[in-house]
DNA sequence: GTCTATAGCCAGATAGAC
DNA sequence: GTCTATCTGGCTATAGAC
């Protein structure tokens, strides 16, 4: 293992702990310190791999945005019929439905912080825009000309469930409204 | 006018302004300088109606709350059939499509940011209860067994539309949903 | 009740030894 | 590349004159 190994590892280490901690205090509640700490890494340290918190919060936002894209060729290599796609990639969305009656849902909440701010919409949009884009495409397969907005739809519906979820600390209802997702594509 | 009412008028400037700055800019980015400056109000005698800045959070989820429920009389008041009151409702919060593509839904902003926090659901569970029962008992009005599913759906719908619109910047997003979610109340 | 000045704290960022 | 010590600024909250 060479040095730049270890470094890329403690790299990683850093943005792991910053998404973990990203997601279960926000954004401006998480401090350097909070995620040296998580990560095993000095305070100090943090500042050779990223210039400023800024720059935490981007790769948080990228490493999110390379794991949506990977759970899409996922599903898209699992799943032979645009149908079943769609039910997968929403039961996929829902499936750790404890963590998101306490945390919300690790992209939306995100979004949803760094929406306020200026720089907000050319950092997080790709985090919708793909699994909108990739939605549209599956409901277009199924020989829908309304693709785009069953596909709003649905992730709209995703996202909006997560956070009632997460308001009333409801595990439960993820659940319930991820089978009544499933009936609806089912009818389409 | 007496002395207490020039402290009311004071205090529910306070509150207003906070109102729009926490939707601007969020709880954590919003200082309690900020507040009193765009109330007019010298820092220092903040203080004098709030003893803490939670305390002016909690005004501002109240406001909100009592918001809610005016709107919701105001609408079962002015529409004769729950269908209409359904439509009338998305329609309502979806009203300010600019805004909301802007800095997202006011209360679904809120609910987000605070449900990290652990006294999160006390605070703000009220903020989504009271539209989704309403709903609820809308739905219940049609005849429908399934009316909270339902309510959960709307509310859901369009809490997840506002954070798409608000991500992507689009206030066309939002207009669209609302027509179509009247088409699904009207197919009801 | 009102307002100024400031205390106290904590977070982001840096300096510089190793 | 790593880590300790520290600087700097801004924010909540308070003290105390008026």
């Amino acid at each position: 293992m060479t040095n730049s190994d270890l470094a890329a590892g403690k790299r990683a280490r850093l943005v792991a702990a910053a998404c973990q901690m990203v997601h279960e205090q926000g954004v401006e509640n998480t401090t350097l310190a909070d995620i040296a700490q998580a990560a095993g890494v000095p305070l100090g340290n943090v500042y050779y791999y990223f210039k400023t918190k800024n720059d935490i919060v981007r790769a948080v936002v990228e490493t999110h945005l390379d794991e949506a894209n990977a759970m899409l060729a996922a599903i898209e290599a699992g799943h032979a019929t645009p149908g079943e796609r769609l039910k997968a990639v929403f039961a996929g969305l829902s499936e750790q439905t404890e963590l998101i009656a306490r945390y919300g849902c690790p992209t939306g909440s995100l979004c949803a912080e760094l929406d306020k701010r200026a720089d907000g919409p050319g950092i997080t949009a790709d985090l919708l825009r793909v699994p909108v884009d990739w939605a549209a495409a599956q409901f277009e397969a199924m020989g829908r000309s309304d693709g785009r907005d069953l596909a709003v739809e649905l992730i709209a519906r995703y996202q909006g469930t997560a956070l009632l979820a997460n308001t009333f600390r409801d595990p439960g209802l993820m659940e319930r409204e991820a089978a009544r997702v499933a009936a609806w594509i089912d009818s389409i």
